[in-house]
DNA sequence: TGCACGTGTAATAGAATTCTGACATGTGCA
DNA sequence: TGCACATGTCAGAATTCTATTACACGTGCA
């Protein structure tokens, strides 16, 4: 079992991808790595919403960017699958809420 | 695999149980079947909020309630879990998607 | 020099979620 | 009769999420 899995950061991880567009854009990168303004002209959707959805997949660890050098010289941001598999059941949820700081009010 | 499963009805389900509160009454629930006050109670929450969380739980299949009869003949309205278990990777995420309806515009 | 194409972000509007508080209604019981 | 406890819903506030538009800036190249 993951280890540190409170029920916050597993209600972030699940949100994540818990989201149809975000869905898209792990299915497109899921094929090939590609760079974002080639990833918005697939999506059809602007650079601006797509480094949004792009953020949160990186900080709930679900893709990773990186800079890199066209033939043409010209930097290019790639983004690439992080290889994932999460499995939820009554149970994975009652230990994540168990391990939870209790913190209220 | 779900045959019905579609970006738009994962994405829902998933939505349902990416929630930190939505976690704990599914993480108590696990414990013990219990009516809406008490389950209110239990949680600290206030029963109009309780409802529209089981609400949400209950139309994407992780819990379903009834009417029973207390012992002084009242009718108290138990909610109880379903057993699921959800797997999620690249994979079943891309094939979520090629099964949407492709409606866009 | 100016166009095409790329990264990155800020401001803002619009939509959806979450949450509170109040109300109507019904039952058992002292 | 009145209190305690239950279900169920509604209106509105507060907050978060999604999406659009516009801007600043850099590089290659005809």
């Amino acid at each position: 079992m993951n280890p540190a899995s409170t029920a916050e950061s597993l209600s972030a991880r699940l949100a994540a991808i818990a989201s149809p567009q975000r869905m898209r854009i792990i299915a497109v990168l899921y094929a090939e790595s590609l760079h974002v303004s080639e990833l918005a002209r697939r999506l059809g959707m602007s650079r601006a919403l797509l480094y949004m959805h792009l953020t949160k997949l990186e900080e709930a660890g679900f893709v990773v960017g990186h800079l890199e050098m066209s033939d043409g010289g010209k930097a290019l941001k790639f983004f690439e699958l992080v290889p994932f598999a999460i499995t939820i059941d009554a149970a994975a949820l009652a230990a994540a809420v168990a391990n939870d700081p209790e913190a209220e009010t």
